[in-house]
DNA sequence: TTCGGTTTGTAATAAATGTTACGTATGTGA
DNA sequence: TCACATACGTAACATTTATTACAAACCGAA
């Protein structure tokens, strides 16, 4: 079944030589809503490949504060952990399941030996390396230009976008943490944004209307 | 004269043939203090390596604001453009001279190639892309968790670093700009860091003492 | 239904940053 | 040396965001 995971989300990328080498080296993994995949300074030996789910991935200081970079779907890899296996092998940021997520991680050392050897895995990691680039520089955007209320507001579209539904069921505090501001912050600013016919708050859930 | 240059910044890391080659596709340039190299919206034909010099590295949004992402150093490339080139082929970021400086442009197509049959070109790309991304990381973390005072004085002391000498030639202005926010505040600040004895101000020049 | 924990609403206040306005210093070239 | 542009200092004020505190609403379990 997860065979058929591989298959179906990365055929299109990677080639059959190497898609029956994944399926022979790497080593499946369950994760359930909430499940913290790979946290800071952690060591990092494998990287993975999302078969289904999504993957939230998180910037974290010090002190337990975060900030959520971007999300990770299906048929993607972080490339985090790529630049971090790479270089110093710890991790920099921190991953948490958003819904239940089912991932293959491969072992650093075939990273690196495909890399070499097969061309689709290369155009592969490349690929990746784009796609995150440009997430990056959109996150940085987000921080330098964008107010805290058009934030909020991009977040919540990004995510029913991601979810395939208009209804968020979320508190406020999860928001603040992901946006590293206060949940106080994020109920007035909420608020504003239902005044403005935006959305619609109930109790754990958020409704997007725009 | 340009050629000893290319061998000097980059043998360690590319091998003799691709320097060779370099040497044969690569168009040489000169640039001087705040000559915009490339800017945001141009399609990028080029993949830049420095042979000398500093280059600032700006995300632009649409009313000219900018904010500073990183500097280029001598023997990088710029990992912006590796992105932007393989996908959108626009740039998503404004490239300036910090002093005067020369590069080797490396027509697109070439990059491309190599990727698939060099191996040190391979490592070169890779390499460049981990120090990027644990830079933008850094960049992310500084908006994201500290206050301007904090991200005034990193800007100074990075400065420092980079050019090799205590006294950075500056207006007040120019910092306002790469850390986006106004010339009233950049004063403020700076008064403030010299009354805590970390800096010296005098005109069009700034010295940093820690 | 009642208790208790969780989630949300809101006010009051503080701190950080942005904006406007204008005065003062400093260097340059006529 | 005088006029002028540029760079800097600073006050007053506006806006945005953070913090604290507490009340109200909601929900599930006993």
């Amino acid at each position: 079944m997860t065979n058929e995971l591989v298959h179906q989300k990365f055929h299109h990328i990677l080639d059959e030589t190497l898609i029956k080498e994944i399926l022979e080296v790497g080593l499946f993994r369950h994760f359930s809503k909430d499940d913290i995949i790979i946290d800071v300074d952690q060591p990092l030996k494998y990287i993975p490949l999302l078969l289904s789910g999504s993957i939230k991935i998180l910037r974290g200081d010090d002190e337990g504060d975060d900030l959520l970079i971007y999300f990770l779907e299906a048929g993607e890899t972080c490339t985090m952990s790529l630049a971090c296996c790479m270089g110093t092998t710890k991790s920099k940021i921190r991953a948490v399941a958003e819904i239940d997520s089912y991932l293959v991680m491969i072992p650093v050392e075939y990273m690196q030996k495909w890399f070499h050897s097969n061309e689709s895995w290369r155009n592969f990691i490349l690929e990746s390396y784009q796609t995150r680039f440009n997430e990056m520089l959109e996150t940085i955007d987000t921080l330098a230009f964008m107010k805290m209320d058009e934030r909020l507001l991009k977040y919540l579209k990004n995510k029913v976008m991601l979810h395939d539904s208009n209804t968020l069921d979320t508190k406020h505090q999860d928001i603040a943490e992901d946006l590293h501001t206060s949940r106080v912050v994020i109920s007035r600013l909420l608020k504003q944004l239902e005044n403005e016919h935006k959305i619609k708050i109930s109790r754990n859930k958020i409704e997007v209307l725009v």
